[in-house]
DNA sequence: TATGAATGAGAGTTCATTCAT
DNA sequence: TATGAATGAACTCTCATTCAT
């Protein structure tokens, strides 16, 4: 598929249009969200609009491409912790420290990597290389905490879904007119990991 | 303000249209959410463009007034709910399966309310006549709680906020595809309640 | 002609509508000129829009309508005053004077009046009916002048027209700024019998 | 400004389209005024009508950059007559024979700029650009005339609007149909300066 | 007869996409 | 290969006019 090619191309840094489209896609879609038109991210490129189309067929790519960025910039973080000897409780409060990140430094962004993930046209190959490999991280730190007695019992695909969305852009941003934003990720990851309900 | 008019003529049923627009905007924008044209909207409701924009000054309006109309639906039963006798812990669980019928029977509208609850930007009434009142009564079953003992300490805005976020869109769409859509919303209950954590 | 009927039966008082109609329509086309809708003045009359159309087969009558009455209101002054057995001069102040009022009372409706007349296509009963008669007045007048030896020689129908649009909306608008409304017709009057040049 | 922006660009020749649609709107303008729809000028030009939007921001912005050519192909020309060593009188006929050309040439484009300065709204710099340069000539020219003892004492402004305002679009209209259209310049700077009375 | 809700053609405007230079 | 001008479909919104009540 032309992603594939185009994301490639980027990673060997063959081509340095295609990075400095993405890196300023990444700025506008931050701020607009899907609102954002190709014009703008050609201006904040400085490329010509067409330069865009010659990377990516059609802005719905575009938008693929800059969600596909922002994952990859915290997969790398993500498979490093939870490949990690952090305990597996730990190893939550840092996943969801990395997510958090993402709504803060990206905006808008953040909901466009949920819908897109969410959207059950197409998308697959994106869903599919990233996910994938994320998800078979997270079902074996879940499976690991089942094993040993930490978590619950349950199907641990169960788990991965409250996991991935326990940080959502809405919450974060209305919990941080409450609390320091530094300190959601970890709230976040307590509340999901003990419930609501007082232990005794 | 206008919507309070549109609404209040509606209620007196001064005009059937008013109420065939409003169902038809609420079916089509639950598939297509915001973007849903007002086109589409005059299709579904068999009544012109000229007659929606006679009702709702602009598409904003329209929208805002199917968000209302829909947190309007579940209002009434989140109310009963909250001023029952239940526990503190049944009323969670049937407020959360409040929730998840929203996502269930009104897809993307739920994510349509999410945005606008957000949003800063105006809509001040809206958020306010519902919101306010639903969370004062959040806010009292979980003060309630924490009387009782049953729920941990902390400010009990940070736990409204969880309870209502914990049934999002996307969540619920995902847990869909594994689990039953009926025995979701206790799932979610669960989990929010008691944590991932196995409590021993 | 329609016209014909609805002003005549409006000169009839054979019905309250028509005129509530008219009157709401000068007031509104005064502020707004053609960009009036009919619904405003529907507003304005107290009365549905479908009962304008009852009297008026279009906007474009209702139009016309409008500034056949603000002539009719001033034509009666101007036969009187061209009729009088003022001298030639005294007769051309106060028609200036009248021309005046017209643009200070009716605003925006001068300048319809002026499209009106100007226009090729159309209206030819407005113009005959009216003008006409206020023509052969003129004429009279300048003809008058002209064997008085008050009036330089040349085509009657040039001064006329140059009477005619001495006194137009924005001339009057733009003299306003700098001298008392009160003092322009006559100033108007002045330069326009005597020019601009010093006589010596 | 913007409206700077479109002209200087044209200017430059930066792109044929910019003189494309201006001339094609010239034409439109000319004969439909502020009823010109921009699907005209578009279909006159040649062009798509996202082609016009890249050049003017609105239809607003069109039509004044059409008033603004027009005004400023005679701009030129007045200065060079106010500026020359004819005879006042003379200026007066050269200037009037100046504006007659805009009727004649530019229809109801005459109209849109008389709009355009009287409205008091926006379009500052328009007015002030063109407007303020000629109005000083002008005032230059009545004051010396005055000086010569050959124009009537008073403010001179007024003689300006008077000036400005002898030539409209409506009058040049009537007199084309009873005298030829190149006599009728002088005839009305005849009439301004000389009056109606026979001079003894 | 009076009403005003309904209509829908038509206007202004935007923007993803194409293509000549 | 890069550009950005050009395109036109699509969208929102208005308002003169009609017509059921």
């Amino acid at each position: 598929m032309d992603m594939e090619f185009v994301i490639t191309s980027k990673r060997k840094d063959a081509n340095k249009n295609a990075v400095k489209i993405l890196e300023a896609a990444k700025i506008v879609f931050a701020q607009k969200g899907h609102e954002t038109t190709i014009e703008e991210v050609a201006v904040e490129a400085k490329v010509g609009v067409g330069t865009i189309y010659r990377r990516f067929n059609n802005k719905h790519q575009l938008a693929n491409a800059v969600a596909y960025e922002v994952i990859a910039e915290i997969y790398e973080e993500q498979v490093r912790i939870l490949k990690s000897n952090l305990t597996t409780i730990e190893k939550v409060k840092h996943v969801f420290a990395c997510y958090a990140k993402i709504t803060i430094k990206y905006g808008e962004i953040h909901q466009m990597i949920v819908d897109l993930l969410v959207s059950e046209k197409g998308e697959e190959d994106l869903k599919e290389s990233f996910l994938l490999g994320l998800k078979k991280l997270y079902a074996e730190v879940i499976t690991n905490g089942q094993k040993e007695n930490i978590f619950r019992e349950g199907d641990p695909r169960l788990y991965e879904i409250i996991l991935q969305n326990m940080i959502n852009p809405q919450m974060v941003k209305q919990i941080a007119e409450i609390m320091p934003l530094e300190e959601t990720p970890s709230f976040l990851a307590d509340v999901a990991l003990n419930g609501l309900l007082l232990k005794k």
